[in-house]
DNA sequence: TGAAATGTTGGGGCG
DNA sequence: ACGCCCCAACATTTC
């Protein structure tokens, strides 16, 4: 039955290029019908964050003008997915489904049930790997045990046979003689309006595989030379940028291993994050509560504050610590935040506050582009020290220190915190230590124009290291 | 993918 | 010349 169309179920894989599904579907010389379904309705689901849906609301242009250079469109259903699933189904005829994997608990079980529900009706589903180097359970320790400590599970990793190809991109797939009808998108209102909190975005971000695919091309010509280096300067731009791109499946980990020269300075540098990445993944299917508990439970009994004030501080980037607030400022302006920002400005939340980890990872998931359940839960579980292979509890950023260390000057803060711009080099991590005719000259009122330290850190730290003895061992 | 406290060393000033 | 002190620089330990 060559006329019988296929769907392909597109979720976290936004791309052409090197997409099993697609890709496997197409070969078959069926019709191609492509779908994506926001699902706001299935319970359990976390609600993607705001960030997030403007970067979706743009992906999702970019993959249907994808879609129609090949002939073909994307069709857009909003509600439960299972549900939306049978619909389409029963519209178009379709007798199988193919999709790419899906690693978040939440998804999981929804796809074993959909899966289970397809197959009862008859429907074949063929799912297939697209968003990672290997499967969780194909990595596992010498006992079968999944791996708790990043070295030996990336060496175990770089120890396995060699992946794949990418796939190249379908060059056709063949229409149904009739494109179901699909929602509008912009009827989804993914992108915010009044007040359009992302204005900058549009500056900062191109959604989309196009633009993977070139700036990865661009960090492998001009930045990974200095990445091992330059990673940890957040006044440059020598990241690769990608976090967006991955967690979308805008571009996938095997094509970035594919294209980078292990030859090449700071090369395996680069990959060794594509190998966290990995590792959170692979944690988050093993220990599905990761977002929502301590990995090591002698952290249930912290004595975390309660703190409102000191939390929207945090957030609105009015902690007084210039290197925090530029950060969380970063994050709110553009989506995004310098690696070595968030595990500053994590560090404070966590150690210098003492609020728990998990509001400061649902917080950076409502306002990253990046948002990514395994990346985030794991990178805060990393920093609190209740995580797998996580920093030990005391070790606690000093955001003078790390300020004069990786901002040296002070372009980044300058950059975010603009009120204390003229503040000289010597000053601009610590304006309360300023003399006051540097503060009046440089146009800086303490607690008026720029907040004085919400917290002394010296007294901070002290405070976290005494909670912190409070709990002690598993 | 720290920071602070504490310990050690060695050069120079000086009586 | 020598011992003593001071202290910066580096190393180690501790949280």
């Amino acid at each position: 039955m060559a006329d019988t169309p296929v769907l392909v179920w597109f979720r976290q894989d936004l791309r052409l290029t090197d997409n099993p599904a697609l890709s496997v579907a197409s070969a078959i010389g069926a019709p191609i019908i492509p779908l994506y379904v926001l699902d706001d309705e299935t319970p359990g689901n976390l609600r993607m964050g705001g960030a997030s849906r403007w970067w979706l609301d743009h992906s999702l242009v970019a993959l249907d003008t994808s879609l129609r250079q090949i002939g073909s469109e994307l069709v857009l259903r909003r509600g439960a997915a299972e549900r939306e699933l049978a619909r389409l189904l029963e519209e178009t005829g379709a007798r199988s489904v193919y999709w790419n994997r899906c690693y978040e608990p939440f998804a999981v079980a929804r796809d074993t049930r959909i899966k289970q529900f397809l197959s009862d009706k008859g429907i074949d589903v063929h799912s297939f790997n697209a968003a990672l180097l290997f499967e969780p359970w194909e990595i596992e320790t010498k006992a079968g045990d999944p791996y708790k400590v990043f070295t030996p599970f990336w060496r175990a990793c770089l120890n396995a046979p060699p992946r794949p190809d990418p796939l190249p991109p379908p060059a056709e797939l063949i229409c149904p003689d009739e494109f179901p009808k699909g929602d509008r998108l912009k009827d989804w209102d993914l992108s915010p309006t009044q007040p359009n909190w992302a204005a900058e975005f549009e500056d900062e971000w191109y959604p989309g595989e196009d633009a993977a695919l070139a700036l990865l091309d661009d960090f492998l010509e001009r930045r990974v030379t200095d990445y091992a280096t330059g990673r940890d300067r957040p006044d440059k731009r020598l990241t690769s940028r990608l976090s967006p791109y991955l967690h979308f499946g805008e571009i996938g980990p095997r094509q970035i291993w594919h294209a980078v020269d292990r030859k090449q300075p700071g090369a395996d540098k680069f990959l060794s994050e594509i190998g966290w990445r990995e590792f959170c993944y692979h944690l988050l299917f093993h220990f599905p509560s990761i977002p929502a508990e301590n990995l090591r439970p002698a952290f249930d009994d912290f004595p975390w504050r309660d703190d409102p004030d000191g939390l929207r501080a945090w957030q609105q980037g009015k902690t007084g610590y210039p290197i925090v607030d530029a950060g969380m400022r970063e994050l709110w302006r553009t989506g995004w935040m310098h690696n070595r920002v968030r595990m500053i400005s994590a560090s404070f939340l966590i150690k210098d506050l003492l609020i728990d980890w998990r509001l400061g990872e649902a917080w950076f998931r409502d306002t990253l582009v990046d948002a990514d359940l395994a990346n985030n839960a794991c990178g805060w579980q990393w920093v609190a020290g209740s995580g797998a292979d996580a920093a030990p509890f005391f070790r606690i950023f000093n955001p003078v220190t790390q300020g004069q260390k990786f901002d040296p000057d002070g372009v980044y803060v300058r950059r975010f915190v603009p009120e204390i711009a003229s503040l000289p080099d010597k000053w601009i991590h610590r304006p309360w230590d300023a003399p006051d005719q540097v503060l009046t000259e440089a146009g800086v009122i303490l607690n008026d124009t720029y907040p004085a330290p919400i917290v002394d850190h010296a007294s901070a730290r002290t405070r976290a290291l005494e909670a912190f003895k409070s709990i002690k061992s598993d």
